[in-house]
DNA sequence: AGCCGGAGTCAACATTGTTGACCGAACTTC
DNA sequence: GAAGTTCGGTCAACAATGTTGACTCCGGCT
């Protein structure tokens, strides 16, 4: 490899660049062409650098969660340490969490959703549980979680979107923490 | 209005292979020459015709939902219900669906889905529902629905999707059921 | 007959992602 | 030190996209 003064900071500011419009306005509404602007480079040199502009977006497009607030919480507090995690996830994770979304009509940026719903709510969660049914448990919890988001960011719902934090997270850890540990084991009552 | 033959005829092709191409392949896969091709037709024809892709799209993408089993039903089947209703959703729904979600990057289309959840899942379960909480419980069990289709469709969690679909209308229906109609009243409980 | 309004056709435009040809500099090798 | 190779950078071009304008054509009105 050679000259590594220039190349490098070029690559990482067209990174960067990319990170920012695609958080900030989709995979489709931004360009090659405002990302090599921002960048203070060429066009040609985005693509030469990452293949494509698809591949450029799965490079720079990684939705990442602190798993310990999951790991280290009393089993019965998990619905409630949930809900907060997902309800303090800030301005960069709901930008990555939408480009996801709305790009995962593009085959490859649907893989990559799936996988990011795997591990990150479905696998902490999947780890705490025990039982025969703990899979399917753990899986219905994560589609709640996710239906947070989608109702919150996707779907806009402006009633939930006006509620008090605390209440949200009141409700929706009660919400998760029945769906991870259900309070009657399905059947009929046997007093 | 003049010759009422071929321009309707005409507008009515260009309506229903859009309908196809965008259920199928989604808002940005599928371009005006594909519609014009299906259709039969001119791309200048479809501009014509319905202003812009985008209004198109718009115009024939609709997402509608038979209201009746819902407002019929007993008021503690309601979540059963609901998940049946969800869980039997078809090929049709589930295309006008994901090309609204992923659509939902460009704001119009954006505005339709915020509508078409608020209409299609809140309005008929709020109108089920009393009490001081009772619009927050139905935009929750909105969010938990909107989270089953996010999780099916959206993400595509394999292991939801290979479920026996008797068991997970039997998980969903209790599990909205205790968001509609909470069994105890949020306390602890006082044995 | 003569006009007029809308449907249809064709060519063009700007913008998109992507590619290839060329240039220059820096490091390796003799 | 000279030659060569390899990589970053620049520019022009390509095909495909949504959209527009000019033009034709035809049915129905005055």
């Amino acid at each position: 490899m050679l000259q590594t003064g220039s190349s490098v900071s070029t690559r990482e500011s067209i990174h960067s660049a990319a990170a920012q419009l695609f958080r900030s306005r989709g995979y489709s509404r931004t360009t090659v062409r405002q990302i090599a602007a921002e960048a203070g480079t060429d066009p040609a040199l985005v693509i030469r650098h990452f293949k494509s502009k698809e591949l450029l977006f799965l490079e720079t497009m990684h939705l990442t969660l602190d798993d310990e607030p999951l790991l280290d919480v009393p089993l019965e507090r998990l619905g409630e340490r949930l809900a907060e995690l997902l309800l303090d996830l800030g301005g960069s994770a709901r930008g990555v969490f939408l480009a996801l979304v709305h790009g995962s009509n593009e085959p490859h940026i649907h893989d990559r959703l799936r996988d990011t719903h795997e591990h990150l709510f479905v696998e902490p969660l999947r780890r705490r549980l025990t039982g025969p049914d703990a899979d399917v448990r753990a899986r219905t919890a994560a589609a709640v979680a996710g239906g947070l988001l989608y109702a919150l960011w996707v779907a806009g719902d402006q009633g939930l979107l006006r509620m008090d934090r605390a209440e949200l997270v009141s409700r929706y850890g009660a919400l998760l923490q029945d769906v991870l540990t259900p309070r009657t084991p399905e059947g009929p009552r046997t007093p």
